[in-house]
DNA sequence: TGGCCTGAAGCATAAATTATTGACCGTCGT
DNA sequence: ACGACGGTCAATAATTTATGCTTCAGGCCA
């Protein structure tokens, strides 16, 4: 994977040194050709052993390594850069494309993410459960109703609530190996937090879809999706991370359709019935 | 220039110590990227201050200056050498990647399919609206949903109803020049074009969202966005469908933040407010 | 509050890599 | 033959990178 999607992927779970480094390099990667650790070390104001760490951490043999990898990248997107000016048109619909571009980088950086093991875990927790109780704020909501429709359409049940109180009372009435999903950008929110360590004593599955840093809901996870999005106007951040995180969830589902005939048989005919409600 | 190259139209200049170094450069490049000087030296029997005098000669600042050079040629050639036989990946975890591609594909189509032209007239039309109407049903209820919630923080006045039967009766006050979006893929639900129609007649701007076909929704529409999306799997399909719209509403999301300073700061006010509600 | 733990950062230093120096050697031209 | 020259190498200087150890700050529990 290119060292810059990496260091972006990662940014969010730096310390405050990690991630000076981190931004020095994704604004500067031109110029590391020029400069050795303790050079960077010197116009960040930091430590050289701070540098050399920084670039351990996120799997390098060392310094040079990572720039060897920086330059590749560079010289890489240069490339494409210049060979393909011939689908460039204008400035016109360049901002959709633009956008496009950054969906597509924290898409890479979270399916890496989220590796196959986490994938079919979650599939697994979902496909035994007996409920899938399901809950999201503000826009996060969103995700929470679409999932649960795709589950439902899969002969799962689901529930969804945007409430914080009635979900806590649907909670109550959970089993051991339902599922919770928790939706919820920053895991911040002290009720999802509450909801989701008391369905935890109940002996259910918790599952929570954050972005990729250290945070409380997250900590409670069985198993916790991570969302890698990063954007200098926080506006579209969000726009990446919603993207992100349907792609995540597409995934699943696909997942889930394509191992386990019964249930792809069941959205086929869910799915036909629709249909025929529209139709005629 | 190219180090490889540079070396080749040197090489018949060359002592048979440097001639040496030379060859084995071109022919394991690949391989440069774990040697040191020394160990190059080693690997050809010969001195280390050799190799760095020979770098020295060609005109690079020394051994790391080349090897750097070196990578960034072989990341150059590996790349459009990839790329030439087409977008390709092995079957790792496959599944996301492709479902990725083919998400890639659909917005590329999407994206010609509506030109600037049709995006400068949305902007235009939202941004005159003095209320913006919304409506979509089932899983286009959560474009409406997501959208009209982009709308308010730009301080634009959204309206949304799931239900045909109070829309109709919203749709029954508006005023010239307010806008409705439809969002229907199939186009056919014959509540949403006797609403569309009646917003026409009490002379309101319909714009909407559809699959890239004829159909009665769109044929009422002043503005009618098209969305290509394709699979052979009827469930994929949808996916794509979905991840398409969004894309289409992201970029006219950003084309109305950037294209007017005003709405862009009270964005940005509105997002410090929602994180201020959920920090302390 | 105070003690304890953990992790981050820096300092000092070891290890490694790279660059330069100076000596040696063979060749070539005079 | 002899000196000039270019090329090579070993030794070593200089630079760069990696690591061990110390300190300090923040979280956590009694």
């Amino acid at each position: 994977m290119s060292p810059l999607v990496k260091i972006r992927s990662e940014r969010d779970r730096m310390s405050a040194v990690e991630r000076r480094i981190a931004d020095f390099i994704l604004e500067n990667a031109h110029l590391l050709r020029d400069y050795s650790s303790q050079q960077l070390a010197n116009a960040l104001g930091i430590s050289q052993s701070s540098v050399v760490k920084f670039t351990q951490k996120l799997g390098f043999r060392g310094y040079p390594d990572l720039k060897y990898s920086v330059g590749e990248t560079i010289a890489r997107s240069e490339d494409t850069a210049t060979a393909a000016p011939s689908g460039e048109r204008p400035e016109d619909d360049l901002l959709g494309a633009m956008l496009w571009e950054r969906k597509a980088q924290a898409e890479e950086a979270t399916r890496l993410l989220n590796g196959r093991d986490t994938m079919q875990e979650l599939s697994n927790a979902l496909a035994a459960a007996g409920k899938v109780y399901l809950i999201g704020l503000g826009e996060d909501d969103l995700h929470a109703r679409g999932f649960a429709m795709r589950l439902s359409l899969l002969g799962i049940t689901a529930i969804r609530h945007a409430d914080v109180g009635r979900m806590a009372a649907q909670v109550a009435l959970c089993q051991p190996g339902d599922a919770l999903v928790v939706f919820t950008e920053h895991g911040k929110h002290p009720a999802l937090v509450k909801i989701a360590r008391y369905f935890r004593e109940q002996r259910g599955r918790v599952i929570t879809v954050t972005r990729h840093t250290s945070n409380p809901v997250r900590a409670l996870a069985d198993v916790g999706l991570a969302v890698a999005a990063y954007d200098d106007a926080s506006y579209v951040q969000s726009l990446i991370y919603q993207s992100t995180v349907q792609q995540l969830l597409d995934t699943v589902f696909v997942h889930l359709c394509e191992h386990d005939e019964a249930r792809h048989a069941r959205l086929v005919q869910n799915l036909d019935r629709i249909q025929q409600m529209l139709e005629p």
